[in-house]
DNA sequence: GGGATGGTGATACATAGTGTCAAATTCGCG
DNA sequence: CGCGAATTTGACACTATGTATCACCATCCC
């Protein structure tokens, strides 16, 4: 289930212990956003250094994306794919959906050149309630 | 100098308190975005709790902003316009360059559309360097 | 001037994440 | 398989950012 996860990890140099493929296993199964306390509790016999350390090991790899609540939270969530994009993030049911749009990157780096930025990276989170949250 | 932020601060129903004009002094004489911490630092008699706590108010005012950088961290900076606007920040002197768009607010605004989503409130930070910081 | 309301400071606590280091595990090789 | 080097792990202490509580104080308005 988490095959190309694993082949990413390897493949990157790192490697592939009981541990990484516990954690691993435990967010494929996470059907929401999970925080790392949240997931640390699943896992009792893992050390919760050793789980915000294999998340962030993951983040990298861009297994899985980082989300900034609204609040100032922070969630985490398996990326349905590796490519680069962005979040809508429904304020009821915790829901997020995955887009990605050339036009909006586009006006992303027209107004970075237009500032005379070199542009390294940038994010985009969209708040809102989804469509089985209205109503 | 911070007239209308002292204007906004009554119109909505909060007191204007000296520990609170201090605050907003220190906010407007600070050239660089800050941290809770730097700026308390500077206001030895106020308390901590009561410095978070003005700049959570004026952030909500849109007085400050607040900038979640690239690494996680978070900084804080008065707000050039009480307009909504987007930032571009500086990867090498930490300057923040503060812009807006009504096209890449429309492609959010699109992109939340086309998810049946009803958007509340977006953000989106661009990180990089300064036309003076490449070179 | 006096009371209701709101603001403040101290402190303790909560949450998110990192640094250290000894012990354990994995990988690659023979 | 068995061994050694390198990586990973767990425990723990610690940092950073922010919030809750609560007694006391300031402000506003009559």
């Amino acid at each position: 289930m988490a095959a190309d996860s694993v082949a990413r990890l390897v493949d990157t140099g790192h490697r592939l212990t009981a541990t990484r493929r516990a954690v691993l296993d435990a967010i494929a199964r996470s059907p929401r956003p999970f925080t790392i306390e949240e997931l640390s509790e699943g896992l009792p016999d893992i050390g919760r250094a050793t789980v915000f350390r294999t998340v962030k090991l993951l983040h990298e790899l861009d297994i899985v994306c980082r989300l900034p609540l609204e609040d100032g939270g922070v969630r985490y969530q398996r990326a349905g794919s590796g490519e680069h994009h962005h979040h809508l993030i429904c304020g009821g049911c915790g829901a997020v959906a995955e887009f990605s749009d050339p036009a909006l990157d586009d006006a992303i780096e027209r107004n970075a050149v237009a500032a005379g930025f070199a542009l390294d990276a940038h994010s985009a989170e969209l708040y809102g309630r989804c469509a089985a949250c209205r109503g």
